[in-house]
RNA sequence: GCUGGGAUAGUGAAGCGGUCAAACACGGGUGACUGUAAAUCAUCUGGCUCAGCCUUCGGGGGUUCGAAUCCCUCUCCCAGCA
């Protein structure tokens, strides 16, 4: 019987707005652990308020990785995470701290949690040639060059991404890499729609109109990274097309439908111990650390 | 009170005698997605005992083999005149 020597790495998913921030602050501040965030949004410099990254406040003093690790005009990747990620993980644990890593954005957990092998090419000039044929265009590339076609045809994006690595990355794994578990959090829908609601309203009063403007001078809305979030709606209202409280209806809509992918998406992972709310996830993630403290 | 315009599925909006359960957009559901992933894409969206059937196009009544589409009437909206 080997001991585990290591402490165990928690992972925390779930929807957006669904609580995993206060979640895995509450966990680390009781079993001395430190965050790494897994979240493709907070990872930019600037992008505070509506990003909902958590302040130095709301951390608690609590140590967090994954933070601000690049600009908003800086290429940034799923695999880029993962090798920040698994640096941070052993460090932690090296200093014989439990390492918790918290977030939404599924490819960046699994790329982690399942050992990933990340195809590393990458062809920013194929990408802009390829970029200016229609999606039908690109499937017959891939017929000619007979590149194994992705799921879903109609997206360009997955069709352009076959042909710069030739074909679909198929090195999957199927089971989570060793000593770690899963808690989902999956509160309902009406419930994360308030929830959203209330951030909604927050993110106004903690000033994200002037984030975006302060967002606007600096960079381009085509930056891949000023896609999404709520800034593009606030955009809207600079722009005097949509009032105030219309921006919160879309932002509000925007996150459900986020929510409803990352549910998607995490619903495949069969090692997810799911829980409605965050009180319960607590729980669970702390039973099983008990576990391993009790080894110690 | 008179004269014109209008009422269509969750919303907006086409249709203007048959091929209409009704275009399209939005909203909503489901799903895909291993180096853009808060992205990108697919699919469904009146009901049902679902290759068929049933109930819909403000209400009621007609015309017609056949109406969301034509006529009459009622109700409610909007514009102009009183």
């Amino acid at each position: 019987m080997a001991t585990v020597r290591e402490a165990p790495l928690v992972v925390i998913v779930g929807p957006t707005a669904s609580g995993k921030t206060g979640l895995a602050i509450k966990l680390a501040k009781h079993w001395g652990g430190e965050i790494i965030s897994a979240d493709s949004r907070s990872i930019y410099r600037g992008m505070d308020i509506g990003t909902a990254k958590p302040s130095l406040v709301e951390q608690e003093g609590v140590v967090h990785f994954g933070l601000d690790l690049a600009d908003p005009d800086q290429r940034f990747t799923a695999a880029d995470f993962k090798k920040y990620a698994e640096a941070k993980i052993v460090d932690i644990r090296n200093r014989e701290k439990v390492p918790i890593l918290v977030g939404g954005t599924g490819l960046y957990i699994d790329g982690v949690i399942f050992d990933y092998s990340f195809d590393n090419s990458f062809n920013p000039e194929l990408r802009a040639t390829l970029q200016n044929l229609s999606a039908e265009e690109l499937v017959e590339y891939c017929n000619q060059h007979s590149i194994e076609l992705p799921q879903n045809r109609g997206n360009k994006r997955h069709l352009i991404r076959a042909i710069e690595i030739g074909g679909i990355n198929h090195k999957r794994n199927s089971s989570l890499i060793d000593n770690c578990f899963v808690v989902g959090i999956s509160p309902s829908r009406v419930e994360l729609r308030e929830r959203a609601r209330q951030r909604a309203h927050i993110m106004f009063s903690a000033g994200v109109v002037e984030e975006t403007i302060k967002l606007t001078q600096q960079f381009d809305w085509s930056l891949p990274s000023m896609s999404g979030s709520i800034y593009p709606i606030i955009n809207r209202l600079l722009l005097g097309e949509i009032s105030e409280a219309e921006v919160i209806e879309l932002a509000v809509q925007s996150d459900m439908r986020l929510a409803k992918r990352q549910i998607t998406w995490f619903r495949r992972n069969k090692a997810i111990l799911w829980s409605e709310s965050a009180e319960k996830g607590y729980l669970l993630a702390s039973k099983a650390l008990q576990a391993y403290k009790a080894e110690h």
